[in-house]
DNA sequence: CGTCACATTGATGTTTATCAATCTTTGTGG
DNA sequence: CCACAAAGATTGATAAACATCAATGTGACG
């Protein structure tokens, strides 16, 4: 096998197994995993869609992470949101963010007008698509907590363990990849690239976490999340 | 009458109306109507639902403002969302925060499970209920481009332009009523009291509002809105 | 008319942004 | 495989924004 370049867990998932994971029923997932569907690969730091053009599209992700980004005035940039493998994005009806993709990702489009007629088939589909909403609802509202009442370091320690939790399949190991540059973790956490830096030496100078390249090595996940005031409840 | 403690606009919504204005066709809105319910009072500021109690029920606000709450270990309070009369809260599964009034309220309250019963029979609910989340979630990401990439004065300006247009009915007007104590506006926007209460100083200073009791004055909201880089568009 | 919550102000310290330079890693074409 | 370019990471010096602590002012209300 050629593979030497191919990234450890990044193997794609499938939409069927993720619907009916998520707690879908066969019936249904059959008959979404049905739908007309198209699959496209999507290259890293590359805006596939740009604020204000709406769309009709439900963007299920395979493989890498996609993110929803704001950009203001003066250059400063908000990372609004992201999207793990097993996870899609919803259109809004006034988009006034893009979308972009955090590392190289394989992603499969849907049509939203679609998907919903197939709620008056199956109302079951409308109470799941809810419950999917109100977990990235739960997830917002950790992070307005995150850059509205934590200081520097609990947030990217925060964010870390949500990365941890919502990348991996199971519960999280001592080692796992970092995804992120720092000026996405800047954005992400409301902060400067600088300073996201000086907090990850100080992170790593008190023990909470090692770092190997992209890697991040944590021996005591119950100090990391104390320090984050992480709870993995809200991930459920 | 004996109502000069009755306040200006304090008119409570009805639900139908509210269903319809909001865009359910009048027969959906007519089988909501017919649920069973109840209306409770909501004194100012005392909490109504501890954090982690779940719960089955969907709150209503015909009159006055609730928000969603959450405290941290150090004492620190972040308020997570707002409803304004007309609006719903929806519980979640694992609702990791409180709810609390703003002012006195008057709210109604049916149950979650009676009301999922009402989607086998109309689809058209289910989209009803997605765009609301919808237009709940681009409130959030407002807020967290708020907390994480703009300075006080900013967040302050915003806070008042969306609470001018999400609490009238109409355009607003160059005056309204801030129901807010500048405590709760930093728990909104993630500050301290003492730098709300500058903030409001320096925003006064500029011209940009002017206050009269609880009674803001804004003559250019083109400008106010400049400042607080507010579009009303998400509100749509 | 006293109490209580809220608002306001000043003095001071901490955190984080900003600016600027250098080092390291990664990717690419020859 | 190496040279080079480009992106990212790291560090230091300085300034701005904001938190904290503490005191006083003010309005509402029983």
């Amino acid at each position: 096998m050629s593979g030497h370049h191919r990234q450890v867990g990044a193997a794609s998932i499938d939409l069927f197994d993720a619907l009916v994971t998520s707690g879908l029923s066969l019936k249904v997932a059959h008959a979404i995993d049905k739908l007309p569907q198209r699959s496209i690969n999507i290259d890293s730091r590359r805006p596939f869609r740009e604020p204000g053009s709406g769309g009709d599209e439900v963007y299920f992700v395979r493989s890498g992470i996609l993110s929803k980004y704001w950009s203001g005035y003066g250059g400063r940039r908000q990372i609004l949101d992201l999207r793990f493998p097993g996870e899609s994005v919803w259109p809004d009806d006034f988009p006034d963010y893009g979308l972009q993709a955090i590392v190289k990702s394989e992603v499969i489009v849907l049509q939203k007008s679609v998907l919903e007629t197939l709620l008056d088939e199956f109302p079951e589909l409308a109470i799941f698509c809810m419950t999917a909403a109100q977990r990235f609802e739960a997830i917002n509202h950790q992070w307005l907590v995150n850059c509205g009442s934590k200081g520097g370091t609990a947030r990217v320690a925060h964010l870390l363990c949500e990365t941890a939790f919502r990348s991996g399949n199971a519960y999280p190991t001592s080692r796992f990849s970092n995804p992120f540059t720092q000026q996405q973790i800047a954005d992400i956490t409301g902060q400067t690239n600088v300073n996201v830096n000086r907090v990850f030496r100080e992170l790593e100078r008190e023990g909470l976490i090692q770092r190997q390249g992209k890697d991040i090595l944590v021996d005591d996940w119950t100090e990391l999340k104390r320090v984050a005031n992480f709870r993995a409840d809200y991930l459920d």
